[in-house]
DNA sequence: CTGTTAGCGCATTCAA
DNA sequence: TTGAATGCGCTAACAG
């Protein structure tokens, strides 16, 4: 392994000379500049991140953490963090919990001592994950959830699921239905839904116990719920506000296979804007996030914290409704 | 920030003595063991990983290069690489080539000098990729494309071709169809379609050369194929062997747009086991190519060979033919 | 069983 | 404009 000792002796200068010319620091002369130079060339040397780390006290690294890589928003939003971070250098130390919310706090502290930030993506915001963050000096920002003295890039989940809900009012819906999961998510689980009943109740509208159903994150459990209010409610709903797209094509997916008409028998909305949204029969009206962007936008921001420029403690991104057949 | 230092000081003891409980390396008296234990406790001490690896000349890091994030076969095989490497107190350092060919091979030198190993979800095998990975004395696994010298996970890309091209003649389909991709992707473009021409051929079956449609990886293109198939041919096919469901699912949309039906007026077939292919309409015979599991193995092997313990250099892993409603 | 010593590859004083 | 010296935090002989 070559290394910058081997290229100042190669150069004939000391290794100081190589690191300025390396890092464009202090004086160099042009030839001493143009000798190192042509060696580098030559020998295809590439400084070692873990020596320089260890002088430098950064990394260059940035830790990501999420629950799942498998579905859309996670990834997008770290294909949005990528493209951002990697046009400065950085790289990405990828922790996956595979929603074990255990593993959240476990990487915490693993990623810790190597990175120089973390990207939690996040799915709740309990005390011990927030006094966690707060114990950990490094500079953390969540996407999704909102939290107290965090950096946080967040979707405006309350308004949208209002939005949605004023929608299909606005269509002639007056019983409506909600699947939604479980509230220790405060984004997906307590915002929208909160967002969904304040908006039925501003329209003095009922709802019956069995049109709301709580899930999990996958479509199969979008499936079941469904199967529950069918089985359970005495009347049925003629529209539902589903918190993620997975959850209404399950649920969608439950109605055809018993014979129902979507969106005929029943409308229906969801979140996210997955891929699937798009090619599902009926196509399905849904929210887009801008997952990339959020992504991109984390990443502008820690950045920022890290060099202790200015940035934004909060941001909200923005969002679009997309229209399709299933209303 | 704490260091072994400190530790070792407010432990009494010296540092190598810390360092030897910290690797569970030589002797050390319970006694001093205990007291090293309690203060490593007290002050959430984690050693710095940056120091151990100049070191050691380990990092316990294995670089992911990968050309996207946002469909699942990647996706699915990070989430096994994970799985397995993090059992191992491994971390994954993610390289998303967002599909530039050229940041493979940019990617290949940054992590050559951080990492112990390189996984390659590989999209070619151009001479000038082996060339840099032969270049590179790391452990490299190739996953997706077979390579000469290369320490490979694969999927039997011929034959799948030939089983899905064979079950569409034994359904009595005689016109059949192919959306491939460029041939530059050996596996997914050259082998899919040598598999599907050679089952053809070997039948007896003419093919037109306007049922034969190349495309890139996404469902717009999917779906452009098949307008392009449709404009041209005199007679059209009945069946369709698509190389991605992605593919597939862009085709079948044209499709349906132009009044067609599916499977009535042609069966379809693709490779991958997407979610979408479940759920779209009509749901999407394909192939199961366990991508978590080439992860898993992937890993396994990567990591055999950093122990210098016995690995295989190539495997070959089963699939699974999932049939469903578009034939 | 334990401490001393040396050095991994680099950046950063400080003197020259 | 340059080089010598120092140390980041850790492990690994080696001697005790």
């Amino acid at each position: 392994m070559v290394t910058i000792k081997d290229i100042a002796e190669m150069a004939s200068v000391s290794r100081s000379t190589v690191s300025r010319v390396l890092n464009n620091s202090g004086y160099v002369s042009d030839d001493a500049r143009k000798r190192v130079e042509e060696v580098i060339e030559k020998t295809g040397y590439v400084p070692s991140r873990y020596a320089k780390s260890l002088r430098t006290k950064k990394t260059k690294v940035i830790g990501v953490i999420l629950p799942t890589i498998q579905t859309e928003t996670p990834s997008r939003v770290v294909t949005g963090l990528g493209k951002e971070l990697s046009k400065h250098g950085y790289q990405i130390l990828l922790a996956n919990t595979n929603h074990n919310k255990e593993k959240e706090l476990e990487y915490l502290d693993l990623l810790m001592r190597q990175v120089d930030g973390i990207v939690l993506i996040a799915t709740n915001t309990k005390p011990e994950l927030m006094q966690k963050i707060n114990e950990i000096s490094l500079p953390i920002v969540l996407i999704g959830q909102e939290a107290e003295g965090v950096m946080c890039v967040t979707y405006d989940d309350y308004h949208v699921a209002r939005e949605l809900t004023a929608f299909l009012i606005e269509k002639g819906h007056k019983r409506i239905g909600f699947i939604g999961v479980d509230e220790s998510d405060r984004a997906v689980g307590y915002l929208r839904k909160k967002g969904f009943f304040d908006e039925m109740m501003a329209h003095h509208l009922a709802i019956e116990e069995a049109w709301i159903q709580k899930a999990v994150f996958d479509i199969d459990s979008g499936y079941t719920a469904m199967e529950n209010m069918i089985k359970c409610c005495s009347k049925r709903p003629t529209a539902i506000v589903a918190v993620t797209d997975r959850l209404a094509i399950g649920a969608i997916s439950y109605l055809k296979q018993q014979g129902f008409n979507v969106p005929k028998d029943m409308a229906f909305i969801g979140i996210g804007a997955s891929e699937l949204s798009q090619y599902v029969d009926p196509s399905l009206t849904t929210v887009d996030y801008k997952n990339e962007k959020a992504g991109e936008e984390a990443a502008r921001q820690i950045l920022a914290r890290i060099r202790s420029e200015k940035y934004q403690e909060k941001i909200v991104l923005d969002y679009r409704l997309i229209i399709r057949d299933s209303v």
